[in-house]
DNA sequence: CCGAATATGCGAAAGACTTCACAGTTTGCG
DNA sequence: CGCAAACTGTGAAGTCTTTCGCATATTCGG
């Protein structure tokens, strides 16, 4: 028996996924659906393992992001509310091929394999759904393999911050915040670069008042500034 | 009316995407499908274009790749017999986010998004079969970019020529030929490197007896030293 | 069959990033 | 409130790739 809520089914149904869903087929695909907590550092699921489930993000903040033999990081994605995350091993039923970390204590719903390709079976319009989902997430994938060939820190910085405004930005301070709580480290693993580069790029950036900082994150001042330097990519 | 001849309509039954279809939707499907022969060098079609078809490749061979503000190209994809490609903006109705351009002289059938989507909202296994291509391609594209944020270009082109000796790998020589035609410049700008570096780490390899060369086409000789330079990746 | 375009093979110099080291700062938790 | 852990900010040296320039080979088309 499920524990959710009132308020949060209401909450669910408003996401494009459920959308859908007569309120019988709803019902039972909450009901082997559970809601968890994961605390800040944690590990939602680990690349490598098996996967039978993913997670609708309630609240917080989660990186994908996988560690090669040396000990590198890569971070493939930061996903909030409303977004899921651990589809595709749930889908075609391959292995975790990231690790999904906790950036902030994070709510988020497990659906399961079983109960949720019940839904899929019958709910053809379900299926678009997770054809459309998968169809964005290639489109940011092969962005970031665009990015990535770039050789020079300046334009590959720049990509991933333009990409990070349009995903999380807020407008404030005269700028575009990206309101996610990015280290150095992690903005570096983001955009294939190390945290020494980024802080040095961020730093000559904040001198020409390209970008600036408020509460630990990264507001861009001049757009065009930044996608000129984009264009420079070498 | 489609010119389709039995042999070929029998050779696609055979394709995974058609398999659960029943006679009459494969035969209402390929009536709106035309098959088209794409010279090499030619393009199917072009970055930034509308898309409201995807093609199945018959025979021949296609790259998926990008041309950046400075003419640097990023190849995404190299799709044989047996692939689909486009069916991302055929899926999600957004524009094209590569070119598909031809390597060598290719026979493509194509499918329109109208006729396409008559049979995914009858066909719930068509939608999981789009599912399964959608997802591989998901794996394959974070693949690259976890090479794509290694610095040093041993490491990335030997994941690179790994990663396609598993997808179009054939035995041969005492090794595992890939079987494409592939310039060094093409796969530096799959790789993410310069022409000049991959020639140059090639010859070096070859000079090692970890690779050679065939009837222009590379050959694996000693995939575990490969696989060994993978892990010394920084 | 020949010529033009394309690909390949190198070498040397220059430039950019990485590496390493360390100090100061901020955050988080007990 | 205070300590420990993380994060930020920099400098200097070293390394690797990029860049530029050519010569040779191959290929494709006329």
């Amino acid at each position: 028996m499920s524990d959710l809520t009132d308020s949060l089914k209401w909450e669910l149904k408003k996401n494009p996924l459920f959308q859908d869903l007569d309120d019988e087929t709803f019902d039972r695909l909450l009901q082997s659906a559970s809601p968890k907590i994961h605390k800040a550092r944690s590990t939602v699921f680990h690349q490598g393992d098996a996967g039978g489930s993913m997670q609708l993000i309630l609240s917080g903040q989660i990186k994908i992001s996988t560690v090669n033999a040396t000990g590198k990081e890569c971070v493939l994605a930061f996903m909030g509310p409303g977004d899921v995350i651990g589809e595709m091993s749930m889908l075609d039923g391959g292995p975790r091929t990231a690790s999904a970390v906790v950036m902030e204590q994070s709510r988020v719903l497990e659906l399961t394999r079983l109960s949720f390709n019940r839904v899929l079976e019958n709910n053809p319009s379900t299926g678009v759904k997770i054809i459309e989902i998968l169809c964005k997430r290639l489109r940011a994938t092969s962005a970031m393999v665009e990015d990535a060939t770039l050789i020079t820190a300046a334009p590959r910085l720049s990509r991933t911050l333009l990409r990070l405004a349009e995903q999380n930005g807020v407008e404030a301070d005269g700028g575009t915040m990206i309101d996610l709580n990015l280290s150095q480290s992690t903005l570096g693993a983001y955009a294939g670069l190390l945290r020494e580069s980024v802080n040095r790029q961020l730093r000559a950036w904040e001198a020409e008042n390209i970008v600036a900082k408020h509460d630990n994150k990264i507001v861009i001042l001049d757009k065009a500034a930044l996608a000129e330097i984009s264009e420079s990519a070498i």
